[in-house]
RNA sequence: GCCCGAAUGGCGGAACUGGUAGACGCGCCGGACUCAAAAUCCGGUCACCUAAGACGUGGUGUGGGUUCGAUUCCCUCUUCGGGCACCA
């Protein structure tokens, strides 16, 4: 063994290890109890980011650690590579988007290698081939048939310069991110996924996935958005006549309505704007606003009266029927009833454009003024001036109000949802084609199964003027499969979130080429681990758990829930620097270009440019990101430290779970400490082979370090396997090493402790820094790989002690430590705490008035 | 704006089920080794009171509450991060 830790040495020869020994190649085996650990595939941007390693580095944890507990593991990686990104690319260099992708796929791949991840490339799957994709299509051609996939329209972002559609973050204050352009909405086909169809069962479900977290499981619940209430009618005499529909949480406050508020979109704007211009102009303005959520929910609320009117439903008073922006379309009937006094938006509405306020519930006799909103307001209580309904408490009022509505066929209670059908249709070219043909006689006919995949063209050059499948004859240009007239192929493709929803079940059968799935999912799936960016808690894994519904529901999945355990690793973050010239786009400048000095008297923070000289402003600390220019390049730490640094430094940063802050200093700390390791067996190997343990001769100091030793790998088993807190693992062995250290290397039980002490230091980090500890294990004497060794049992005898340690408060402060054996009884622990000298000084004498005693840890005397 | 998180020394973080706040690491300070530097090793390092020391006092973003006891539970506010349906 040599003395001096050299990373590329070792890490190549661990990875030329478990290369020859196929370590990783995961082979079904229904006498073995499988463990498939997933990560979320990459979209191969070109380098891998501290996410990505950050990512794949708790995965390749967990991974090894359940392969030593004798697990059969499968862990795949693949590609997520249809998206806007090779689009962008191909626009800047003029790279067909196909044979950018493929190189990025290359590199990164030969990246993830260096890092000696434990992944089964049999297994690699890229969604942008067709052997991927034509998959897609058949599946949504199941959907079809089923109902499942249908079509109508909707909204998208238009350049009209480009005379192309923009993605949201093609958006930039409203106008296009190349041209400048103001946006315009336009209303387009596309297809749709009824994912709604199973919002009830992909919300009752959640309550049962006790393996995701809290939160991920909330934010969802959120999103699917049931809620409970009333759909309600007001008759009028518009038109040929009919019923305004709106759906209301709070029937029970359906006698202060004082005004109806539609979307600008909503039939009646539409015909009250017929002959008034100003309404007209209002309802266009509102159209072309944003169509982000985000943007629509901040903008200041504004409205116009149409002139209609409707009737109350129980009053059958007359009620003002505006247009406002902040009704939304989507969501319930594209109608709200207007309850100013208590709601905070028709609140605000109310007052700005002086409709009355009518308060109609009385929360707990506070009085109610119309001066200023009141956060209880919207609270519940008991009707007044409200007719019959006076005096009841909310679910009786929203039960007298539906009943009475339902008589007149004006009311009933229903379920609505937040939750919207998932719209699949983008109107670009590096995507999965959707299979349609449109035909004039016809219509839109779906491409029978035996003509799939429709295979996507690789060699485009999109240049920024629109989905180039719409200039290309040879695929445009086809026969009607049904009546064989000329007919022209659907250009759009699908949303990439379609590639990721079930790519977590063909890594089970990657290299099937006859069907989608096969028999080995049901050996694989459900995935055990899943693990990926909290930024996916909501869409993706949504989509992936509806994807997975509708394949159970045709038989070809025999589970419903795809993902049985999840955890959601916190983001890596680090500070933006950017300048904001007069005229023109923001400029960012990465981490790495600029040098900030804190100034000693004043505080201050300075960011310079090195190029210039100049100062840059701090723009805070966010998301790495490629927009953002502040992303680290990890290939600059494995290149200067090696795998094991970068894998351990990611590890030792930040509970898993938590954002990492990103910062330079503390990876030389990661390095030093293998180059400790290394030197602590270094040392204990070059005194020769260790004797055998016995136990039973060890003095005090000996058992103590075995009692440490062994405590430590009952730790680093839990923290684990059950807490997932790598980084408070990392720790327990730093404290073993570090206790080590002071122990005396004379006599022969001293070595053997030490020998042991080694071994558990060194197999317990293996999961983290996988080939250090490969090498390390061969010195210390043993002759099977470290990754093909059972992971340690605990010797229960080795953490026997003859005392305990307790803490002693008086009154709740700390007064005192006594040691005390084991087997005393709680009156003996009692009496000790009590004799105490200083806990008898706080006591002044006092008698104890409460002893509380937790077992084994503390007593607390209150007097 | 709405939904979900987070906030602990100079910094990253630990304290797992309400029971010793600051483990471990970084940085910094002092020392050893060296002609010197790097590397390495040893010691110290929350603040305050104190000549010094102590199982003295204060202290876990803000303000309040529950409790014998709160970083942990509840309420309020502030700041930061994630998501908001066409970035992935």
């Amino acid at each position: 063994m040599q003395e001096r830790y050299e990373p590329a040495a070792i890490e190549a020869e661990a990875q030329h290890y478990w290369n020859q020994h196929h370590s990783f190649a995961a082979q079904e085996d229904d006498g073995r109890e499988k463990y498939y650990c997933l990560c979320m595939f990459p979209y191969p941007s070109g380098r891998l980011h501290m996410g990505h390693v950050r990512n794949y580095t708790i995965g390749d944890v967990l991974a090894r650690f359940m392969r030593m507990n004798g697990r059969n593991v499968l862990q795949p990686m693949g590609w997520d590579a249809f998206g806007l990104p090779a689009e962008n690319a191909a626009m800047a260099n003029g790279v067909p988007p196909a044979k950018w992708t493929l190189d990025n796929i290359a590199h990164m791949k030969a990246q993830l290698k260096s890092l000696g991840y434990g992944l089964d490339w049999n297994r690699e799957l890229t969604t942008c081939l067709p052997q991927y994709y034509r998959w897609n299509q058949w599946l949504f051609l199941r959907m079809l048939e089923k109902g499942i996939a249908y079509q109508k329209t909707g909204v998208v972002n238009w350049d009209p310069v480009d005379k192309t559609v923009l993605a949201n973050e093609q958006v930039i204050d409203g106008c296009g991110w190349r041209t400048g352009a103001p946006v315009e909405k336009r209303e387009i086909p596309m297809y749709y996924l009824k994912i709604t169809a199973y919002a009830e069962d992909l919300l009752d479900s959640l309550k049962d996935m006790k393996d995701w977290p809290e939160r991920v499981r909330t934010m969802q619940a959120n999103w699917i958005g049931r809620s409970e209430g009333v759909r309600l009618g007001f008759p009028h005499d518009i038109g040929e006549g009919g019923v305004l529909h709106a759906f209301t949480t709070r029937a029970d406050t359906l006698m202060g309505v004082t005004f109806c508020a539609v979307a600008a979109e909503h039939p009646l704007a539409a015909y009250a704007a017929k002959d008034n211009a100003a309404l007209s102009a209002f309802i266009r303005e509102c159209k072309s606003g944003p169509a982000v959520e985000a943007e629509l929910a901040t903008q200041e609320k504004r409205g116009m009266p149409t002139g209609l009117h409707v009737r109350h439903p129980i009053s059958g008073e007359a009620i003002p029927v505006w247009v406002g922006n902040y009704v939304l379309m989507s969501y319930g009937e594209g109608a709200v009833m207007g309850v100013p006094a208590h709601d905070e938006r028709d609140f605000e509405f109310a007052k700005k454009y002086g409709l009355p306020i009518k308060p109609v519930i009385d929360v707990q006799g506070r009085p109610y003024s119309l001066e200023a909103w009141q956060s209880w307001y919207s609270e519940h209580g008991r009707c007044v001036n409200s007719g019959r309904y006076d005096g009841l408490e909310y679910e009786a009022a929203v039960a007298a109000v539906a009943a009475d509505l339902s008589v007149k066929d004006l009311g009933k209670k229903r379920v609505t949802w937040r939750l919207r059908d998932w719209g699949i249709s983008r109107q670009r070219y590096w995507g999965c084609p959707i299979p349609i043909i449109h035909c004039q006689g016809c219509g839109a006919v779906p491409v029978p199964d035996e003509q799939l995949p429709v295979v996507l063209p690789v060699d485009l050059v999109p240049d920024g003027s629109g989905n180039p499948l719409l200039k290309h004859a040879a695929f445009l240009n086809v026969k009607c499969p049904r009546c064989g007239a000329d007919a022209r192929r659907e250009t759009d493709t699908m949303d990439t979130f379609v590639d990721s929803s079930w790519y977590f079940l063909r890594f089970a059968c990657a290299d099937n080429d006859q069907a989608m799935l096969d028999h080995r999912v049901q050996y694989w799936l459900p995935v055990d681990q899943y693990i990926g960016g909290i930024e996916h808690a909501i869409l993706h894994l949504l989509y992936s758990r509806f994807w997975t519904r509708f394949m159970h529901d045709m038989g070809a999945v025999p589970f419903k829930e795809p993902f049985a355990r999840m955890f959601t690793q916190g983001m890596v973050l680090n500070e933006v620097f950017y300048r904001k010239p007069e005229s023109g786009r923001v400029q960012y400048f990465n981490t790495a270009e600029v040098t900030v000095t804190v100034d000693k008297d004043t505080q201050q923070r300075l960011a310079v440019l090195r190029a210039d000289g100049g100062e840059v402003e701090s723009g805070g600390i966010v998301t790495m990101s490629k927009s953002k220019n502040n992303g680290v390049d990890p290939q600059v730490l494995v290149d200067e430290f090696g795998a094991d640094t970068a894998r351990l430094f990611m590890m030792f940063a930040a509970p898993p779970e938590q954002t990492l802050a990103w910062s330079d200093e503390g990876v030389q700390g990661a390095y030093r400490f293998i180059k400790r390791l290394w030197k602590a067996v270094y040392d204990h190997v070059s005194q020769g082979p260790a004797a055998p343990l016995d136990k039973a001769a060890l003095n005090e100091t000996q058992r103590g370090l075995r009692r440490q030793a062994h405590q430590t790998l009952a730790k680093v088993t839990d923290d684990i396997g059950r807490r997932r807190t790598i980084n408070t693992a990392i720790a327990a062995v730093m404290e073993l090493l570090n206790a080590l250290a002071k122990l005396p290397q004379a006599s022969p039980q001293d070595r053997s402790v030490a020998q042991e002490a080694l071994e558990i230091a060194v197999q317990g980090l293996s999961p983290i820094i996988p080939h250090v500890t490969h090498a390390l294990w061969r010195h210390l004497g043993h002759r099977t790989a470290l990754i093909d060794e059972a992971w340690a049992k605990v010797d229960a005898d080795a953490l026997q002690s003859s005392t305990l340690q307790w803490v002693v408060q008086v009154n709740g402060r700390l007064r005192a430590h006594i040691a005390i054996a084991v087997d005393a009884d709680e009156a003996a622990v009692r009496a000790a705490a009590l004799a105490e000298a200083n806990v008898q000084k706080f006591m002044g004498g006092a008698p104890a008035r409460k002893v509380i005693i937790v077992p084994g840890k503390l007593v607390n005397i209150v007097v």
